[in-house]
DNA sequence: TTAGTAATGGTAACTACTCCTAATAAGGAA
DNA sequence: TTCCTTATTAGGAGTAGTTACCATTACTAA
């Protein structure tokens, strides 16, 4: 008999969709949240496996996906092989080291300049950009140099 | 009979293995060039079978390996789903339309200020960068607002 | 012409990922 | 708490894109 309004507006925001936070999709964010790094999904998989022995992979995945388009989490394709994910919200630059792999996250300030410079010049409606960034991180700076 | 000592410089060149120009390759080439989107590899495979119907799909994916070695064409991973790879060899940013995911080469001036702003940041040592951008073009839009 | 080997076609194998289905469990209502 | 609806799961089969393998072909140089 009671409705609920504020629960309404919740659901709305959802898409229509409530979506339920199990055990396995809580323990996959926090596992990505934990490490500091863009693992893989199989890596993820091998992680969340040490707490949830018969998760599936597929339940990886599925859940990889909704968390993404939930904002959650951040999906980094352009590596030069398989996807990884990145559990920081908000937006910031990557740099790939082309020695041993590693990617991280730079402290650096959006361009956003950038973006309304190609919509002007386009004519396109510009919503996000993303840039990377190659080279040789100071690691491997350091052990080239010892060599 | 005659010594020709320009190849011989070629060759260094190609890093100790000649690699040899073949039909196939040469018409893989000319294929990407002459499109000037960024085709997957199944199309350009699909294309070139109209001059060499009996070429296979691994000749394909071979050559655009080799090409991108050689620095004469990139592949592009970011977008959502398969590779996709440009003829274009100077460096430019592109745009990915979110509606009808066609990719766009910008003709933007690359910003060299970023690397240097991040090798100073990081200690890293920057060698390259890349850039995508997001949104709607302007036939999606166009498009858009008529419905 | 001949030796050496890069490249090819055809196909099998691999890998990252998605889809399917019956069983399970989250979470709202009573 | 108990019930009910249905989102989500485990597990496995299936798929698409890509690479590896190998016997054969075709350049290249001597």
């Amino acid at each position: 008999m009671v409705t609920t309004p504020n629960k309404e507006k919740l659901r709305i925001k959802m898409k229509n969709k409530r979506t339920r936070l199990t055990r396995q999709r809580k323990i996959i964010l926090e596992t990505l949240q934990q490490t500091g790094s863009h693992p893989t999904a199989d890596w993820i998989y091998q992680k969340v496996r040490e707490q949830l022995p018969h998760i599936s992979l597929g339940t990886v995945y599925r859940n990889l996906n909704i968390l993404k388009k939930e904002g959650k989490i951040l999906e980094l394709k352009y590596g030069k092989d398989v996807s990884r994910f990145d559990a920081l919200t908000k937006d910031h630059y990557h740099f790939t080291c082309e020695k041993c792999h590693r990617i991280y996250d730079l402290d650096v300030a959006l361009n956003k300049d950038l973006e309304q410079m190609v919509a002007q010049k386009t004519g396109f409606k510009i919503t996000s950009h993303q840039a990377e960034f190659y080279g040789i991180c100071s690691d491997c700076q350091k052990s080239d140099s010892s060599n």
